[in-house]
DNA sequence: CACAGGTTTTGAACGCGTTCAAAACCAAGC
DNA sequence: GCTTGGTTTTGAACGCGTTCAAAACCTGTG
């Protein structure tokens, strides 16, 4: 019914050109990407920078067009909507989250402490935008929006926290010991986990999201118990169900399917 | 800071009203909720309408009121916003679903089952606004909006829900055998366990949500069998810690005290 | 009947996200 | 230089949710 419309103008396929439009040894920039990646990126800036200020609604986008100094329209050209300026935004705090995560899970051997060190720096890099990312939360529950965390606009934000998580398990003690298919699966099942915490987060009005913060640091050894349970022979019936439920049932809503 | 707006000005608890303007015998209505009453169910009703007709979104304020015969700003006299005509819709269908559900549950006495018939009824209930409900999703789930189902203003459909699953569990024969205090537990578990099926349900695409339906299908004689293993010994000290970190961390955040 | 005080109703107006036809700009080919 | 075809930019306009001062409507009281 309704057309899927592209999300810039200005690109057929902005997926692969991250830091492309750096400046060359020469200064002169790409004929074709410079002045365009350019205004793209001032937009961005600018957007996020009043989001921040002032919150995700009180940010018009004739403001923003302002600020940057160019016309409304032409935010347009370059973002179908004011969603997919979050986008953008999204994308980034991700890939800072997995480069922050990993560098202080550095010389952390167990999996309750690797949990917990990856889901705090998630909370570290989201503090400064919480008061905004709330405002936009109700556009990333939209089911037609791209924005969903479960959509495949999101996939390559999804791959990349994925990633982290599987790094999580592999490089803990406890990974050689478990059942080689639930390895393979936990990765997708943490990252879950983290939209759980991400829900709650949004949630949380205490001061510096402490009552978060509290709620990682009790649930994560709970969730380590689990999984180190989770490989004694009583519960393996109970695994296998969940296990069959998970693959059948979650991770093909989320763009994945069984191995 | 922001000024919590009053749901309605037409009357300042519109709480414990429900069939109060209902016909009397003399013919005559009651003078000050008659007419206004009148109006209100009106604009209510030609609001659902639309709704299910065109989508949420689809369906203007403007189109709301012609249709309803009076003009755009007396829907606000009414309805402080958009969203607060979904209010209306939610509490009713939760309601119903009670009814339903209670309904279907005569007889049956195993607690799966009981679980079951209580989650399938309320696909049933909700199949007929599957469309649109995705649509005003996003809105129940805005953490600042009084429709997230985690708000006060939600405490009536909340505390209806919760206790249709409380009669699901003592109801059933496996009640009497379990730890008081998980008994008295588990029905906001289960009203969790709806909301995660909710949130399924609403970004299932599959024609009559089979999906879900499925889903469901699969996931309730597990969720049986744990409650069920919760009674033995080994499981007592994960299950105080998860009961803890509940009670602690997510009842707080719907409005319940621990007892 | 007139008046006052409250409730209900109106419709024009505001600010917002978004669209679109037209303009401006730019590089390449003649 | 001029033309051509593409990309980028503009600003007026549209439709929407929402607000608000004023009008209309009640319903009792002097």
């Amino acid at each position: 019914m309704d057309e899927q419309k592209g999300s810039t103008r200005g690109m057929d396929d902005s997926a692969q050109d991250q830091a492309l439009g750096a400046e060359l040894p020469g200064g002169r920039a790409r004929p074709k990407t410079g002045k365009s990646e350019q205004t793209r990126a001032l937009i961005l800036e600018t957007a996020m920078r009043l989001f921040q200020e002032r919150g995700y609604e009180k940010t018009t986008m004739r403001a923003i067009a302002a600020e940057a100094g160019i016309s409304v329209g032409n935010t347009y050209y370059y973002f179908a909507s004011k969603e997919f300026l979050i986008q953008g935004f999204y994308d980034g705090m991700t890939v800072e989250h997995a480069r922050d995560a990993t560098e202080k899970l550095h010389g952390h051997t167990e999996f309750a402490d690797r949990l917990y060190i990856a889901l705090g720096s998630w909370l570290d890099c989201a503090a400064p935008y919480h008061e905004f990312a709330a405002q936009f939360f109700r556009t990333a529950a939209d089911p037609n929006s791209s924005l969903s965390p479960f959509a495949n606009e999101s996939h390559r934000a999804r791959a990349t926290a994925v990633g982290l998580f599987r790094d999580v398990l592999t490089g803990s003690d406890i990974a050689p010991k478990l059942d080689p298919e639930l390895r393979e699966l936990l990765p997708d099942l943490l990252w879950l986990h983290l939209m759980i915490i991400v829900l709650y987060w949004v949630f949380d009005h205490t001061p510096d999201q402490e009552r978060t913060r509290e709620f990682v640091r009790r649930s994560t050894p709970m969730v380590a118990k689990v999984v180190v349970l989770s490989r004694y022979r009583v519960f393996r019936p109970l695994v296998r169900d969940v296990k069959g439920l998970i693959q059948d049932f979650i991770l093909p809503t989320i763009g994945r399917t069984a191995t």
